[in-house]
RNA sequence: CGGGGCGUAGCGCAGUCUGGUUAGCGCGCAUGGUUCGGGACCAUGAGGUCGGAGGUUCAAAUCCUCUCGCCCCGACCA
């Protein structure tokens, strides 16, 4: 047991920090709610960035990059989306030592100063879609931050398209929802509901928001990233016109989906353990870490840590040469610089001491399960690319079955509380509520309505209105 | 914004009520030694304008006034 990490049953949220903290992954910066992303946890950041930059680039996406600050006007164009904004937006109002004329707002969100730009690029049916990412950086001045989860600022891709009809933005909308399922479930290991927010729970200004909806470790929901379909909102507000083929004038429809560091928070909420942080060998930046061990530093030096970087070598021309590292703290003993890799969440530790130069092959660890097996130096390229990727479906089926056992269905009102207050988790109940029930039904139990999922189009009594055709809804208490 | 709590070494705290020699303790850190295959131990040592400003006093971490910041609960919010 990790003497400096809170176990989990005892206090969740201090669990979570420690994990943070051993791992190295970010710490506190000087402004409240602001936190630094130190080089072990910007790592894993970049590793999302590749992966998910890749098939957005698949799917047709091109990136650019748009300004940090927005003419308040902006933003008071779509009505809305201000009232959704607004109270958490940071102002600028002072620069070059004088008060501006106009305030500016440090982007919640982009969805307006592209707006803005998009009308000035789209005239003709020829110029859509537009497809643009951009990787930056937003500010969303929330009252209560964690690391990761909701910090003042993030890191964030927020991918902005323009479309010429109704059914290409909407299937727009439904494609990137498909491709975070993708990532998500993949690369994270994380096993995500893909579905549609209820009314209450929409984005300002969208007609429709669909979410990928994860289990943590606790039984909490969170949102782990949405796509939303626009209609002709923001058209309208930024006067984004295209002539169509028959020559007549038509709003464009837009999409927005973003995806943030928050994902950050729920890799490590889903798979750590109380030894600290757990990475699926997919996401992780290191893969595996090789330990040269012995008590004879001659022999250390001169004969283990050659073999070593040997077998790095040839691991590194499988794994990529930044996802194998040699161990060389050798000042360390041998169980510190162990807890050290395993705070780390690195997927698997390789070590040769003594015993396994004379047999000729490494001890494979396992993070996830601490299971040892001994692997010919031979078989090393072959077998240790095999073990990582049976860890990382290891990791996304205990995911999987956690949530399962997690989620039980509600037929009435009473029954939904019950579960809510006793099991935690994910509750399935047929809803046809609007907003004020929603809101009667958070004051109640606490929790929310996550989503619609879109793979399951079961009708039933609505079990808060008594309505009929209601749509299978997930409810739960969410980060 | 309302209620409660807290600022003393990198971190966690004691000392404040009842002012009094060089402000302590644990962890961590540095050096040396013994250890070493799942978080060792011994010894030595470095590290502090006690959140800030002003005041009372022979004397302030301690008392008084003002001020800044942080945390928790609520409100608000994704």
């Amino acid at each position: 047991m990790a003497r400096n990490i809170t176990p989990k049953e005892k206090d969740y949220s201090q669990w979570y920090l420690d994990v943070i903290k051993a791992a190295e992954l970010a710490d506190y910066a000087p402004v409240r709610g602001c936190m630094v992303i130190r080089p072990d946890g910007y790592a894993v950041w970049e590793s999302i960035m590749s992966e998910m930059d890749r098939r957005f680039k698949e799917t047709g996406h091109v990136n650019a990059y748009f300004p940090l600050l927005i003419p308040n006007s902006f933003l008071e164009k779509e009505k809305e989306h201000v009232e959704g904004f607004a109270p958490e937006c940071a102002v600028v109002t002072h620069a070059g030592g004088e008060e501006l004329e106009e305030p500016l707002v440090v982007r919640p969100t982009s969805e307006t100063v592209i707006g803005y730009m998009y009308s000035k690029w789209v005239q003709s049916w020829r110029d859509l879609p537009l497809l643009i990412n951009q990787w930056c950086n937003v500010m969303r001045w929330e009252m209560r931050p964690r690391l990761f989860l909701r910090t003042s600022e993030f890191l964030w891709q927020e991918g902005h398209t323009a479309h010429a009809t109704r059914e290409e933005a909407m299937e727009e909308t439904l494609k990137m929802l498909e491709v975070y399922r993708g990532f998500m479930e993949e690369i994270l290991a994380l096993p995500v509901i893909a579905g549609e927010k209820s009314e209450g729970e929409r984005f300002p200004g969208a007609d429709n928001t669909y979410t990928c909806e994860a289990m943590m470790s606790d039984r909490k929901a969170l949102q782990a990233g949405t796509s939303h379909f626009l209609g002709q909102n923001f058209a309208r507000a930024f006067e984004i016109r295209f002539q169509n083929r028959a020559g007549e004038l038509e709003h464009a429809w837009t999409t927005s989906w973003g995806t943030s560091t928050r994902m950050i928070g729920a890799v490590i909420m889903a798979h750590s353990d109380n030894d600290g942080l757990i990475l699926p060998p997919r996401l992780a930046p290191v893969k595996a870490v090789i330990l040269p061990i012995s008590t004879d530093e001659e022999k250390l030096r001169e004969v283990i840590l050659p073999k070593a970087r040997e077998i790095a070598s040839t691991l590194k021309g499988v794994l990529g040469p930044m996802a194998v590292r040699v161990d060389t703290d050798f000042h360390l003993r041998p169980a510190d610089r162990f807890f050290r890799h395993l705070q780390k969440g690195v997927p698997l530790r390789l070590e040769l001491g003594e015993r396994e130069m004379e047999a000729g092959r490494v001890r494979a660890v396992r993070r996830d399960t601490a299971e040892r097996s001994d692997i010919a130096w031979e078989a090393v390229p072959t077998e240790v690319p095999h073990l990582l990727e049976t860890i990382q479906k290891a990791l996304f089926d205990r995911a999987l079955a956690f949530r399962e056992a997690n989620t039980r269905h509600a037929s009435s009102f009473e029954e939904m509380k019950t579960l809510l207050e006793n099991e935690g988790g994910f509750v399935t109940a047929f809803f046809a509520g609007d907003r004020s029930d929603e809101k009667a039904i958070k004051e109640a139990t606490g929790a929310t309505v996550r989503c619609f999922p879109l793979s399951d189009e079961r009708v039933g009594t609505c079990f808060f209105t008594g309505k009929e055709n209601a749509k299978l809804a997930i409810f739960a208490r969410a980060y």
